[in-house]
DNA sequence: CTAGAATTAAAACGAACGTTTGAATTATAT
DNA sequence: ATATAATTCAAACGTTCGTTTTAATTCTAG
């Protein structure tokens, strides 16, 4: 065969164990998932696996790195974008969240394939107890991250520091499990609205987005320990200018 | 020996082996936590945790049932009491969340010595991707959030049912982070504050609790396919009462 | 066409896994 | 004290794990 058939094929071992994997860490976890499993559900050698990306911790990073660097370029972008149309001033915080959490939500939408499996994965990797894990995602997120909290940082000058960390910490949270499968959704509910699973994700963002600029937005929190009475919590001041 | 000692030192191996399970399923999760290290963690013999559960799995089921008792009964007396003073009328959504996810935070806190650990092991529990877990953390949950489901629905007649419970899910995914550590709050910043562990627990709840309201008070999402222009944001109904 | 590199294939490696066994030990009760 | 039950113990069971090895095969390039 010439060249290109011969890249093809290449291209689609690599591929299709990338893609197996991504579906079957998804669903088992990593521990939970064996490399047999994996190359079996890839259709392909057990050591084509080791033999392309080395071991079973380099393939998890490629599967996380070949979506989360779209993802992660495409955030910076977007602020980039937002920021230089602002003109110097502050962003609104619905901007900086739409852009982080909005951009995760639409580029998992477009990659029709693996965009759904992969951010259930993703849902959950934030909570895998791997250390390899935890240290490979924090190097992944640290420059986005860093971004974004200066941009809130911005965008809230009234609002303590500490308390746009936690409700960014928050927001992850709730948006890690609003896509790690409603799986945690039937635990809450029997759920037998009539809305398809396609509906489902259409408005899944809508609803997101609310939920967290409302949390983001809500009254600062009454400490114990500070100075006043223990107050009416409708009293509290807005935390959004 | 009398009975009083032979008691106690059953119960001792029985309460080692799951001090030290719920420890090590907190930090390394269940797949990435074997019998040995737990039996060794404990002080006993491999084969006494078998001896006393049976399985791992039933281990696992043991650890969680544990703790999750004592916090789905007070989280059920609680609404109950609270419905029995409101008279009949509806309660206030901020008296739900703290009977649901205040009594939670606060029976951690009391059980000085299991009580973090177990609330972080909780929160990666919900993600854990085992069948048998998330089965029975389905059914041991089925009562109480039912309950607090319909609380809900009274509390906020006007809004949607399926808003309620997406919400309901947010708050729960957002609580999860929150104590399944603060190794995803080191993710997202330096967090350089001066504030030690011990005033950080002290302070989770005020800002969890302001955080999860201002989320399901917010104004409703306007799903693009509905009736109207896709209006600004600040003009939409207030979800709470 | 052919040498050499890249990839795939079957088989095996040692280690670690959950679980079981059967004897030894300890507690309980008459 | 003694029979009975409950618990602990060391050892081993068979299986599965990630990884490696070595040979066969396929592709690339002159």
């Amino acid at each position: 065969m010439n060249k290109q058939t011969n890249e093809q094929s290449l291209k689609d071992t690599r591929e299709r164990i990338l893609d197996a994997a991504e579906h079957l860490f998804m669903q088992y976890g990593y521990d939970g998932t064996s490399m047999r499993v994996v190359t079996n559900e890839a259709g392909v050698n057990l050591a084509a696996a080791n033999y392309h990306f080395g071991s079973k911790e380099s393939l998890m990073q490629a599967v996380l790195r070949r979506r989360l660097e779209v993802i992660n370029q495409e955030r910076l972008r977007l602020l980039d974008e937002a920021e230089a149309n602002a003109g110097g001033k502050p962003l609104k915080p619905s901007v900086i969240i739409d852009c982080y959490f909005g951009t995760l939500l639409r580029i998992a939408a477009d990659q029709k394939a693996g965009g759904e499996t992969f951010l259930r994965l993703l849902g959950r990797t934030f909570t895998e107890p791997s250390d390899f894990i935890r240290a490979f995602m924090s190097t992944e997120y640290a420059d986005v991250l860093e971004r974004y909290k200066q941009a809130l940082f911005r965008s809230l000058p009234d609002v303590p520091k500490a308390e746009i960390v936690w409700r960014f910490h928050f927001m992850l949270g709730a948006t890690s499990y609003a896509i790690a499968g409603t799986d945690a959704l039937h635990l809450v509910t029997d759920w037998q609205f009539d809305e398809g699973s396609a509906e489902q994700d259409k408005n899944l963002l809508p609803r997101l987005m609310s939920f967290l600029i409302g949390g983001l937005r809500a009254p600062l929190p009454q400490f114990e320990n500070e100075a006043g009475p223990t107050a009416d919590k409708s009293a509290n001041k807005d935390a959004a200018a």
